[in-house]
DNA sequence: AAAATTAGTTATGTCAATTAACCATTAATT
DNA sequence: AATTAATGGTTAATTGACATAACTAATTTT
């Protein structure tokens, strides 16, 4: 058990603004793990704050990309594409339908399932939606320039479809 | 508005287990906070796994390793270093302190603050936590060699690095 | 020594997310 | 064909994370 450090040593080696995540650690951060939340935090908080430019969150974006990929899928189907689970997505859907982004149309061969699609407005606002996404990518990433953005998007695909 | 997909199509593009993330997206999967979100959401499930082997969650095992670089801190610190609210810090280190992997210590010139530190128990158990993380972070990036590692660590620093 | 600050804690409220139970419809079994 | 089982979607209830506010004890300021 090492000396002491002093209130001045420590407040030294912390961050000064309090959301921000923390640059003390030493240890920590030889860990892809711990540098990729942090990474990850960054990124999504920036996306957030763009985002709510248009009262949408990250999953209804997301949700809308998917759809607009899927046109006619079942919300079982955007449950798991999502990775949430089905209950989550009826207040999802609840709000892109009643912001008319989005409808639910009953299929005609199982009239317990509804086809999910994309209305004009929310195609045309997910044009938008992607555009601000890109840029919020570029923006929280500006550290890197373009070769190492291209490598940093390679290597991350290579981690999760595996 | 395009063509309704048959069930049939959609489930050919869905994955099949529903707690995992999802490979169906395009569009999406341009997006570096979108693959980013994706490679930590499986670096940090494999991590839970390991840890619960030891009862512990990522954030006690990041508080053991700020603690045993700065011993003697105040909890306040610990709070901006882990980016948490303060009053999140009591559990966390309740559970450190019942398990006898931590104490918190008088400080002697000002009565009110604690200064943290790793007990013998607690810095034994974190060396073998960072064997454990380092292993979880090979793991969740088998797809990688080991030069594409580094780099993927590098490029992730320079993100949240600024 | 009275007032204002600070460290830590407790209490409260909010919000996301999982689970269980439910209704309507379809498929399977006999 | 009639009962049973299973499925899509929804609602309701539970849990848990998290932030905010209020409180205690100790320190500093004036």
């Amino acid at each position: 058990m090492a000396k002491p450090a002093t209130p001045a040593d420590v407040q030294e080696a912390l961050p000064a603004t309090p959301d921000a995540q923390a640059p003390l650690d030493t240890a920590l951060d030889e860990l892809i793990g711990y540098a990729m939340r942090r990474a990850q935090l960054k990124l999504f908080q920036n996306l957030i704050g763009r985002l709510a430019t248009h009262d949408l969150r990250p999953a209804q974006f997301s949700a809308m990309a998917i759809i607009d990929q899927h046109p006619g899928l079942m919300q079982a189907d955007l449950a798991r594409a999502l990775a949430i689970e089905p209950p989550q997505v009826v207040p999802l859907l609840n709000k892109l339908e009643s912001r008319a982004l989005a409808v639910r149309v009953r299929c005609k061969p199982d009239k317990r399932s509804y086809g999910i699609f994309l209305s004009k407005t929310g195609e045309a606002l997910l044009k938008e939606l992607k555009a601000i996404a890109a840029q919020s990518d570029i923006d929280a990433t500006s550290a890197l320039d373009s070769a190492e953005r291209e490598e940093l998007l390679r290597l991350l695909k290579k981690v999760y479809q595996n």
